[in-house]
DNA sequence: AATCGCTGAATGAATCATCATTCATTACCC
DNA sequence: GGGTAATGAATGATGATTCATTCAGCGATT
């Protein structure tokens, strides 16, 4: 009974279900997890933020997990891809690593919702978080620690440290970055703490 | 019916109650929350761990939820003293940072169920993180944050970086590396990663 | 151009399983 | 015996998922 919109029906050639209203229920349920968390979610309640029934739901997703795998798994995919594309045209390793960070926390930075999503919920099981290692996760890990492993080869970076384990601490302070923009009371631009995170990471903190 | 253990009931004078039991269940709980995750773990999981009955958990815990709680008060509380006892010895900043990185890791990496919980379910709520931001994660902070900007001040370290950001990123560095270590399949000792993680931060990756 | 099936999307009420929590009963200790 | 601790079966809520039913679009037919 609600605003029925007219929706010019996305039909393929086929006959499967097209986009727009999955589309909607992702979206929906990114704002929902945010707000109440993955558990604390109710399938109702995402159905209820996209406008649809209920049942609605699960013509477009087998199950409630569905929904935030698929959450994760398209943003992720996107995140990479950007990623990969951006870093490709640059040429040092140190602006390479300078580009990333700066794209980790515009990214997530202009999405509060979905960046809760990522750093809350995404860590709220240990089952998930494994799925996520194997997955994404390590897929972004490497291509950090790539163009670390560059940048010792090219003499840029010192080489007495194992690049996986320089990618872990670059990673980890991004990360913690964005953790703490999404629990701050206070709103403030997350993308230029980029540029701090960098400040130690290349020089350190001694004098 | 089980083992039905002659526990020399410990009672205090008034007639509350006191550990023994308590304690069981708060291990039991740590453990049952490492493998399977709060939202899928049943009060009666760590009823049936603990040796007792599902209703004497009760006794002991208002809910579920009060159960975690106390799994990370009581653990934060031990780690925040033991640090800032360890730390108070310490002459310069940069010994006492070097620490506090040790305690941070060697405190997690001695267990891993505990580890697990407090990296992967105290982040599976932003109404818990949020409490754990008020409360002894924020404390835990400012031990850091007020070490840096001691060093700041008696020259050790450079003063062109917030010490409160600075702190945030060696924490986040820490942190990764615990998340990495409980999620690996290979078994490895967690405390020598303070060490590298110190050197970049410290030194920078630059050659 | 009005009517008539037809098809597949959408609905939402009903189902069914799953637990957290309670509490009447029992066991234990002084 | 009296009081406290422990038990575990019963309760009651909750909420994911299902499915019988309705609805909307559309080509065919008259």
């Amino acid at each position: 009974m609600k605003t029925s919109v007219k929706q010019g029906q996305n039909l393929k050639s086929n006959g499967a279900v097209v986009p727009d209203k999955r589309e909607a229920i992702l979206r929906s349920a990114i704002k929902v997890f945010a707000q109440k968390g993955y558990f604390n979610s109710k399938v109702a309640d995402i159905a209820g933020e996209a406008g649809i029934a209920d049942g609605t739901v699960y013509l477009y997703f087998k199950s409630k997990e569905e929904i935030l795998h698929s959450v994760f798994d398209r943003a992720m995919e996107e995140f990479i891809a950007e990623g990969r594309r951006e870093i490709a045209k640059i040429e040092s390793a140190e602006n390479r690593l300078r580009k990333i960070a700066e794209l980790h926390l515009e990214r997530l930075g202009s999405d509060r919702d979905l960046a809760i999503v990522f750093q809350v919920e995404l860590r709220g099981s240990t089952k998930f978080m494994e799925e996520f290692s194997g997955g994404g996760f390590a897929e972004y890990l490497e291509i950090i620690r790539q163009t670390i492993e560059d940048g010792q080869k090219d003499g840029t970076f010192r080489k007495d440290l194992k690049p996986i384990t320089v990618a872990k601490i670059l990673y980890g302070a991004l990360d913690e970055m964005v953790t703490n923009w999404i629990l701050s009371k206070r709103e403030y631009p997350l993308a230029p703490m980029a540029n701090e995170v960098l400040k130690i990471f290349f020089g350190g903190v001694f004098k």
